[in-house]
DNA sequence: TCGCAAACTTAACCTGTGTGAATGTCTGGT
DNA sequence: ACCAGACATTCACACAGGTTAAGTTTGCGA
């Protein structure tokens, strides 16, 4: 249970400052799954500077409490924000995936409200939060990508609230994971083995409000059904459809649609 | 069990066109208490264009699935957001109070992905989304404080995640009740009879994630601890501290202090 | 290759919360 | 002043999911 790891996000202070082409790739796809951007602004987005910084498993990426002065993107890996409570329960919040911006919040708000962490080892492009202000402020259509993808995350958040509020283990296991399967398929640049599920047990009872004696029980229920496959630790979504039956699953808070 | 009701939010066509003064007075006071504003915005903010419109409870304000083309702007009474499951369940996802927007959102996202519904008799200010965003293209203070509270409402409905996911009814409940009077306390116009819960027990259930007897059950506890009063069907918070202790309340994700 | 820690699995038992149903009590409209 | 419907209260019982406590497997680092 390394839950306390360390490494919290610096200043791009002493960074290997990489300029390197393509790698803000899944970023800017992620921005056109949701919003429309002219190859220009796309090209734009391409060029912002930062720094790669690379962290291991476990490791925070920001604290609550927090002033924030660099924005990270998650460049490949996955990562969740989560928060902790009195009791030593804790409740992941959000999950991270390859191309998603970690952390646009902290260009209108003071403090961070919530714990960010790696969950596998990750590659992080860490943008200085004034570089992103001088863009949006220049590309108004990169501002407006910027404010839709706050809006897509509360959103999910909403969906996460009727989850863990008012379905049961099974379905609202099966939701997750047909929410991931979705996400994934539209973002993540290697689709390589795409329904691989990289959490463990507990990390899924820490997202899913269960415990991870329950989540277990829960998996071996929906193995058993055929809607999902296990070999090892390695957890895979076998039958989507099946998934998507159980959770009464509709995508339309993920606002795929949003410009087409 | 009035659910269905009726008279969603149409265009500002037919509607009593109030630019009366002061009607705004509330928004404007919400914006500030995230976001600074110069008094030459403030001013520009209450001559916005909108329409008066008065709905009892229970009335829809807005539906899953609609394209909104005007932003209710929430002049007096409760307001929330919530969303249905297959088996009849519903969890309410937000609770909006008086001087809220009710939604920014739909100045970027195309389909509506929950459903918004009176509580209380209300009143709105109908805005055109058209005059928002042409005040936000000219007024960056302003478009600021929309995009704060768009995030602060996403910061609290991370927080009501982990009070559903891991806090059981009790601590559950006293938290929603420290919450509520954290906000009314900032906001509301009349302050009167301050600590006032317009929620049925039933209500409080949907948006607790729990059942309308155990709400009951959860609340009798409460008052026996001296936390909460009851006469009649009205819920009063008694020992606000108490509660906050029950809670192991934190005010953090509020973002009160964030222009401070 | 071994050893060890992390992750998973299973079982027996317990409890907080859900269910269903009956009854009581407000409150606004007529 | 009354009535009807909406709310609240209570009870007895059921069960999903939590708890505790062993094991077992897996996979990584020495």
């Amino acid at each position: 249970m390394d839950r306390q790891s360390s490494a919290a996000l610096s200043e791009p202070s002493a960074a290997s400052s990489d300029v390197a082409d393509g790698r803000l790739d899944n970023f800017t796809r992620k921005l056109l799954s949701h919003s429309l951007l002219s190859t220009d602004d796309q090209r734009a987005i391409l060029t912002l500077p930062f720094s790669l910084r690379l962290l291991g498993p476990n490791e925070y990426i920001l604290r609550e409490g927090e002033q924030a002065r660099v924005c990270p993107l998650l460049l490949s890996g996955f990562a969740y924000r989560h928060k902790l409570v009195a009791d030593g329960g804790r409740q992941i919040v959000a999950l991270k995936i390859p191309g998603d911006p970690l952390d646009f919040q902290s260009l209108y708000l003071r403090r961070v409200d919530h714990n960010l962490q790696a969950l596998t080892a990750v590659e992080l492009a860490v943008v200085p939060l004034a570089a992103l202000e001088k863009m949006a402020m220049e590309r108004p259509a990169f501002a407006r990508a910027v404010i839709t993808d706050i809006l897509v995350e509360a959103s999910i958040g909403r969906e996460w609230l009727v989850n863990i509020g008012r379905r049961n283990a099974t379905a609202r296991l099966a939701h997750f994971l047909c929410e991931l399967v979705y996400r994934l398929n539209q973002t993540a640049s290697p689709p390589a083995d795409e329904s691989d599920v990289p959490l463990t047990q507990e990390q899924l009872a820490d997202l899913l409000g269960l415990t991870p004696v329950h989540i277990n029980r829960t998996l071996k229920r929906l193995e058993e059904a055929g809607a999902v496959r296990r070999k090892g630790r390695r957890l895979k979504v076998a039958d989507f459809a099946m998934l998507c039956r159980i959770a009464d699953f509709s995508d339309l808070y993920l606002h795929r649609g949003n410009v087409g």
